[in-house]
DNA sequence: CTCATTTCCGTTAGCGCTAACGGAAATGGT
DNA sequence: ACCATTTCCGTTAGCGCTAACGGAAATGAG
């Protein structure tokens, strides 16, 4: 014996057009709101649909028409704090359209991005969204080889492959150093995550000895770790490097996270900010709004990233749309806030 | 006149075949992996595909196959630095497996849910793990006519649909209750997240009225806002609450990211803590940590309810695997911390 | 009332892949 | 050398849906 609940299994479309007494075509294009049938007919079979409660198999649409709703948005992490407004902008952005995010993740791993776009591709999607200009040889080719959009964005230091969305993370470090330096700090140290795993802050980081060295002022002192950022882990980095260098007098953080254990050790060790020390951050996180102090650091945009990377996936899937490769550069301002 | 790139779309099976001089069917079978292909042919059609660049259409795979690799993960928001743990266990835990999560967004919207659950069931995923136990007439009936294994996630206080895992946030409000209550505290205030939006939120919050009532303390005052929950925001209503009730002497917060503004408040107001006002969180966030204070909170165990959730999908996915359903209650402890 | 349009619906032929089966060649035991 | 296995590969027939076309009925112009 079985379960009503069983028998409703592989409902296709053959039931419903059977169910609404028109052949299965005309239950196709009444299910999608196509042209070319009457309201009547169209309500009998959305009725005989709604009945037998058929959900419409995208696979075999997908394959017959050529055509997927889905736009993939691969990211290293949903740890940070840094992508959460990037996928809301895509999110809100596609929202509108047809199109659906489907998210897959990296953790910062090469290897795995190549897996996860890999994946992706398999299902052709409409469109494809990926964080940073940095991939292995094999994402690289897989990437140039495809026909659906790409757009690559955060980061507009280096090569894209076809579209690209962000900030200059170089130039985002620099400009805060220019800043730091018109404060009047001299020995200055960085704290950031380890090299390797994210390309964007050893960006920030180039630039940023390039803006001091500019104004004559060399790094005296780099941490470096390799676990995710923590407020814990930027508290006790802040104590350790001050630690080695008790007369520094600037911290520059690669994140925002960070810089906010920065500044609780500072209240728990009763070092006033910014005489003592002067804290930078990356970001523009919201949880740094609330702060006794204000922190200066450097809105990363990233709703606006992702609202226009989406939107240039949208363009790209309009049939008359020009195919041409864009690159958008957006310009971060430094927020002095009173940190430095 | 083409390029080179252009003349490799559309790479077929039968183009691999072609190149490897097999049938389509070898071809097929060596690229997943099968039996019943010798390691020379293997070699043949694997060279082949590396040097056409081919990538499986995995449409037309899972529709001749009647297997999809994705996992269907539905939820609210990736701005409450709440959830981002929970897709961590999901996906880690998946990583080992074929299986690929992807990811939807419904702003905590019953009809968005509706819309991404639907949008995901056409496309019949090897499972479908969904937020909370709250869903349209709509979405339930989706629900429980699929044959997709479903799971929801985070909260076991009512009736699920399939499996469940999750902690009872009415017990998790009860017993910080309790421990407030324990620490002498008798005049009590609420802060949280507007209550439509997020159902956990209004669980913690009955429970926590009801643990007080258990000791014979009323609730004094509640501040219910309807944006997101940032520190900013926990910081400006503390001031406020405090404001109506100069008297208050804890404040239960709906969630880490308000009690940190509520620490800050005090930080910025010179109110000792927990002398003067004692504050508790919810859901332990790592952003918490690097505190003045040790806050008072409960650990919500994403990870472990992301990673079971997983579990339970990938062992409905084993041809010999029971189809039982399984209701998975974690019992979270209270971190008093000393802030209360 | 006639013929050209328009409106509506059905038929045919795949999309690119794989399950299932069958058959030829290679292997092995005696 | 003979036959039973085993190993390997190809053929056939769809998966559930939709593009494209074609044709019948309804409509309208004169």
């Amino acid at each position: 014996m079985r379960y009503a609940g069983d028998m409703k299994r592989n409902l296709t479309l053959k039931d419903v057009a059977h169910a609404a007494n028109v052949s299965e075509m005309t239950a196709s294009r009444a299910l999608r709101n196509v042209a070319d049938v009457s309201e009547a007919t169209r309500k009998k079979v959305t009725d005989a649909a709604a009945e037998l409660g058929y959900v419409p198999n995208q696979i075999a649409g997908a394959l017959a028409s050529n055509k997927v709703n889905l736009v993939g948005v691969v990211i290293p992490s949903v740890k940070s704090y840094v992508f959460s407004e990037v996928l809301d902008g895509i999110s809100s952005t596609l929202k509108q359209s047809q199109l659906r995010p489907v998210f897959g993740l990296t953790d910062y791993d090469l290897d795995q991005e190549a897996e996860v776009i890999r994946d992706m591709l398999a299902w052709r999607p409409a469109g494809l969204i990926v964080a940073g200009l940095e991939h292995s040889p094999a994402t690289r080719k897989m990437l140039h080889a495809t026909d659906t959009p790409v757009v690559e964005i955060m980061d507009v230091d280096g090569d894209a492959i076809d579209c690209c969305v962000g900030i200059s993370h170089f130039q985002a470090g620099y400009d805060m150093a220019l800043a730091i330096a018109e404060k009047g700090h001299r020995i200055v140290g960085f704290l950031g995550t380890k090299m390797p795993l994210d390309f964007r802050a050893t960006k920030r980081l180039d630039g940023f000895t390039a803006g001091l060295k500019s104004k004559g002022i060399e790094l005296i002192d780099q941490e470096l770790y390799s676990s995710g950022s923590t407020v814990r882990k930027g508290k006790e980095s802040t104590a350790a490097m001050l630690g080695r260098h008790p007369n520094l007098d600037c911290i520059y953080c690669s994140t925002d996270v960070i810089a906010i254990g920065a500044v609780m050790h500072c209240m728990a060790a009763n070092i006033s900010i910014p005489d003592q020390l002067a804290i930078a951050g990356f970001n523009a996180l919201s949880m740094a709004e609330g702060l006794p102090i204000d922190l200066a650091t450097t809105d990363s945009l990233r709703f606006d990233i992702g609202k226009t990377a989406a939107e240039i996936i949208l363009q790209r899937n309009q049939p008359s749309a020009s195919q041409n490769s864009k690159r958008i550069t957006f310009t971060p301002a430094v927020k002095q806030g009173n940190s430095i």
